[in-house]
DNA sequence: ACGAAAATGGACCTGCAAGTCCAAAAACCG
DNA sequence: CGGTTTTTGGACTTGCAGGTCCATTTTCGT
């Protein structure tokens, strides 16, 4: 195979990604040309196309899948351990904490709208992003269903589905507006509703 | 002032944005070139710089404005009248099918992340729309609570916020996933949260 | 009808960013 | 070590899309 990587240039890979991951969170797809990464990274219009002979989509796609791996070990240890309601907290709190910190320098919106238009295989990494992501919060869900704190009777997918697109809209409403309240009222009134539903035994 | 357009002046201006707009939504932004919109419009490379003197900003600026203004008089009269739980209902099918029909074609994702960026002017424009939608939502909210159908405990707003947020989300993840499910799951389970919420007199 | 202002068509210019190529340097491996 | 392969640097090419310009035609107001 052509499978053939030096240490080095294992290196200067993960360091091309890395920089244009990171200058494009600040500008944007479309702002970023390939000589912001070459500055950024000091490398040379030849190494990039050795690394990525697809030029500029392959890049755009290695770049998507390094953000979107992100995003979620991000949020962990907590959203592999949904398992009881102070566990549940500490997950929105991290959450929270993470897109304030980040405001409009969002991996998201460079996934979305617009790598996704020019490559295509970004799409499949955005979906899969999202499946794994709901598998999460669903899996979560059941935990607590488990041992009584969640009503069995909902449907854990469909309330994973709901919470995750809600997550998603407050994110992009961070992103236009700069607030977080929205991403903050979806988290507090969805999860308040999960326990209330434990509550009143609602079907 | 330079306030000077002709009937036809003004007709082609429209012509040019609602071309523009459809072939954006189409193919995306940044795949739009101004001969696209010319061909497809019947307009010359003249016409447009004479009606968009900013260029290609200027006339992203106003498809915009066009998109936006869309997408809200889309759900009327519907948005305005939330006043009854089927009401409610009625404005949640109208939702869905609008979305279901245009799947992935829609002037959101243009607005956001790609406009966005570009146009500075975009962003308010984003700002105002979702601004608009929540205040809709809202007094709709509030309308349930002076009659009774909605406990008049919670806070209208940050429900509002939450709502709005959770079918932003549904929609970018109609987009990305192709599926409507996540848009159905979060109006469903969140319009039932707000029935819930009367019954249960939760606070 | 007629002069002014607006609308239209399209040739032309220009800058830029992606992509190509190759020659030199460094790393690998027995 | 020495041959081979990978890595690196950077000059050069190319295509194209946005933007400029102006000559011509149409519309408008009186």
């Amino acid at each position: 195979m052509t499978r053939a990587l030096t240490r080095k240039g294992e290196a200067t890979r993960a360091r091309i990604i890395a920089g244009a991951a990171s200058e494009i969170r600040e500008r944007g797809v479309d702002e970023v040309r390939l000589e912001d990464v070459m500055a950024h990274t000091g490398t040379s219009k030849g190494q990039l196309f050795h690394y990525f002979p697809d030029g500029k989509e392959g890049l755009l796609l290695a770049v998507a899948q390094h953000e979107a791996d992100q995003v979620l070990s991000d949020q962990e240890p907590m959203l592999s351990n949904l398992t009881s309601w102070p566990a549940w907290l500490a997950w929105r709190d991290r959450l929270i904490e993470r897109y304030l910190a980040q405001g409009v320098k969002c991996p998201l919106n460079g996934l979305l709208g617009q790598t996704g238009r020019r490559a295509p295989g970004a799409q499949a990494i955005v979906t899969g992003l999202m499946w794994r992501w709901q598998k999460a919060i669903t899996e979560g869900i059941r935990h607590m269903q488990s041992t009584g704190d969640i009503d069995p009777g909902i449907d854990a997918d469909r309330a994973a589905a709901a919470l995750l697109a809600g997550i998603q809209g407050g994110v992009l409403l961070l992103l236009s507006t700069g607030k977080i309240d929205h991403l903050e009222a979806v988290l507090d009134l969805t999860i308040d509703s999960l326990r209330a539903d434990a509550r009143t035994g609602g079907s």
